[in-house]
DNA sequence: TCAAAAGTGTTAACTGTACACCCATGC
DNA sequence: GCATGGGTGTACAGTTAACACTTTTGA
């Protein structure tokens, strides 16, 4: 018998910057600590039903891409008992930022991804485990749009990708590559009050998405 | 507190074919139903200890690319008491499949993936997900290689990535792809007793692999 | 007018794909 | 000789990568 927990890692996108939103553990030795929001597994609920519990209950945020990351197990990763936790990663808009309902008894907090506090347990262990799988998956399908708000442009796009994947490129190859997809679905709509020519904003498609996939149709880069 | 098994998916190859290692299970509801060989977690052992644990109990097989695949927790996915599953999944070559030595009270034997019998409790969900990962992964890594003989006929290789990907690749292409990539150690030996000229063989180059990865490079297909 | 970013066009290099073909071997 | 698979060559289409260029806007 052992006991099992959940942890969430949560992505964010605030001005071009990759971030994870982190909570200050208010009890306990790990008290005034960071760590990431998990809770324990309780008893009528799966894994997956923890983590979207655990995600509302600290944030408010409900309907995310949510997945299964990887599971902790080490025998000494929790200090003085065994905990088991698995690990789940959520992507969600910076809209949803501002929906955050701090916690009674716990500071929370986005990190900058390249300025993380010094983390709990075995976390940052996660973490890593997690910005790896966020690398590869961006770029063999189309979930970085969960990142941005729904009307975004085509540099938003770009300079997420380049936040992610930590490399540069080129703006109209990247531009053509992405119309050339169909996953975007131009508006008749434009940024407004930027000191330049206005970019027009775009959205996801993701039905065309769904239906190119049945097609035979993957995602790249 | 909850019971944590741990389940290993094993893929195999024998004659082009995809296979799975599967145990008729001897005692208990399950009784004379098929299943993923797998085990109860262990105190002082963490799940990827106990999945080699298992593999090596039910197969005697030590050295493989074993990996955690998910973990299943479905309230009512296991009859009576609730059982949270971490499924792994592992790759064997045909040198393998003789050293296996037969549970005293169990059936083991090796079902083709595609006449697979009835699977206990949610383990086609397993088989599933794991075959799924399998099809993405052999594309993106030089996994595909672990299910062959240590040396291995260019056409051997081909009509693996053909069975797993359910395709048909084009014979000319697919060898100057491989050999480009330099992973390959052609061997000074050839092919004996076939019945037309002999293909010479190869070994994958693992050190090589690594290096180039250090190097940015990805392999595909 | 200038800075900043939007957006278009044009190339050359590289890759993928399809298919024609010759080679070696055992029966 | 013929069936079977080993192995090479080639040529076109499509994609990628690099970069020069024009356009629009607010300050």
């Amino acid at each position: 018998m052992h006991n099992n927990t959940v942890d969430n890692l949560i992505f964010g996108c605030e001005e071009d910057t990759l971030e994870i939103f982190l909570v200050k553990h208010g009890q306990g030795q790990s008290r005034g600590k960071w760590g990431l929001p998990g809770d324990w597994l309780l008893e009528g609920e799966s894994l997956e039903n923890a983590a979207a519990r655990t995600l509302k209950e600290r944030t408010g945020i409900t309907d995310v891409y949510l997945e299964q990351l990887h599971t902790f197990s080490d025998v000494d990763r929790y200090p003085d008992e065994r905990v088991i936790t698995t690990a789940f990663f959520a992507l969600i808009r910076p809209e949803s930022y501002k929906t955050i309902v701090g916690e009674t008894e716990m500071e929370v907090k986005w990190f900058p991804i390249n300025k993380l506090p010094k983390l709990i347990f075995d976390h940052k262990e996660i973490v890593e485990k997690g910005l790896e799988k966020l690398k590869h998956k961006v770029r063999h399908e189309p979930i970085g749009f969960s990142l941005l708000p729904k009307k975004f442009t085509l540099l938003q796009l770009q300079n997420l990708y380049e936040a992610i994947l930590e490399t540069r490129v080129d703006k109209p190859n990247f531009r053509r590559k992405m119309k050339k997809m169909q996953l975007l679905v131009p508006l008749e709509e434009k940024q407004v009050g930027v000191a330049h020519r206005a970019a027009n904003l775009y959205r996801f498609d993701e039905k065309v998405y769904r239906k190119l996939k049945t097609k035979g149709f993957v995602f790249e880069l």
